[in-house]
DNA sequence: ATATTCTTACGAAAGTTTTCGTTGACACTA
DNA sequence: TAGTGTCAACGAAAACTTTCGTAAGAATAT
C-alpha cells in the first residue's frame, strides 16, 4: 500500500474521525480548516478509490466513502517510515526531536513512561 | 523553509554525515544504496541550491555542497510536522506507533527513559 | 597539441500531485 | 413541465518531482 500524500492524509483524517462519509461531508469538514473546492475533494476521493486507499458504497446517490485501512495501521506505517528515513531507525532520536521545541504535559510524560513499561513487559 | 522531498532527504543524509562534499562524493555514497545517475544527483543538488536547502562553494572546479540547516533542526521540523499532521500533536501516540511492529533493544528503552527523565527535569 | 576525463549547465521527458471547470444525470419543487 | 439544486464523471491545466541525455568548458595525460 502506497504512502498517502499530504492531501490524502487530510481526507483520511476526516474519514477516520467521522466514519464513512459523503463527498459533501468530507468537503465541509475540510473547509473548516482551509478553503478547498468541492470537486477537488471529489477528485481526490476518486483517485484514492482507484489507489485502493478508500472504498465507496454507491448504493445512495451520494456515494459514501470509507477508509480501507484502520487509522492505526496507516499511522504505524507512517511512523515507521519516518523513523527509518529520517532517524535511521532510532526511536530515541525520534522522540527526542518530537519533544524538543514543544511542551509535553506531565500527564503525557507519564503516559509515555507507561507505554515503555508496557512495551518492555511484552519483551522476552 | 520547505520540507525536503524524499530524494532531497537522502542527499541531506549524506551531507550531514560526511560534511561538505562534491557531487561525486555524494553520488558515490548514494550509489552504495541504490543505482542513481551522476547527473541526477547533480541536478538535485542544483535544485536544492536554488531552494536554499544547501549552499555551495565554487572555489574548486568541483563545487562543494553543504547543508544549510543542521541535521538537528531539519529533523526536529520533520518530527514536529508528522506529530501534528498524523498524530494530532500526541507524542505518546507517535511513540506508540513508532515502537509497534518493531523491536527496540533494552538499551534503547533505557535511553528513552533517560530522555524522559532529562526532559522532565527541565520542566517547571 | 590532441585525446581523454571530469565537471557543470541546460533542457526536457515522464510521472505525480493538486486544483478546478464543465457537462450531463438525477431529483425535487413550484 | 420548467426551473433549481445536487451529484459523479471527465478532462485538463499547473505545479512539482525525478530522472537523464547532451553539450560545452576546464583539467589532465600522452
Amino acid at each position: 500500500m502506497r504512502k498517502p500524500t499530504a492531501s490524502e492524509l487530510e481526507i483520511l483524517h476526516v474519514l477516520w474521525s467521522r466514519g464513512p462519509a459523503t463527498v459533501r461531508e468530507v468537503h465541509e469538514a475540510l473547509s473548516e480548516k482551509k478553503p478547498v473546492g468541492y470537486t477537488t475533494v471529489l477528485k481526490l476521493l476518486q483517485i484514492m478509490t482507484a489507489k485502493g486507499t478508500v472504498r465507496r458504497n454507491e448504493r445512495q446517490r451520494a456515494h459514501v466513502y470509507e477508509a480501507c485501512e484502520p487509522a492505526e495501521k496507516t499511522k504505524r506505517q507512517f511512523a515507521g517510515d519516518v523513523l527509518q528515513r529520517v532517524f535511521d531507525g532510532s526511536a530515541s532520536q525520534l522522540m527526542m526531536h518530537a519533544l524538543a521545541g514543544r511542551r509535553a504535559s506531565k500527564e503525557e510524560l507519564k503516559e509515555l513512561r507507561r507505554l515503555l513499561d508496557e512495551y518492555e513487559r511484552k519483551l522476552p
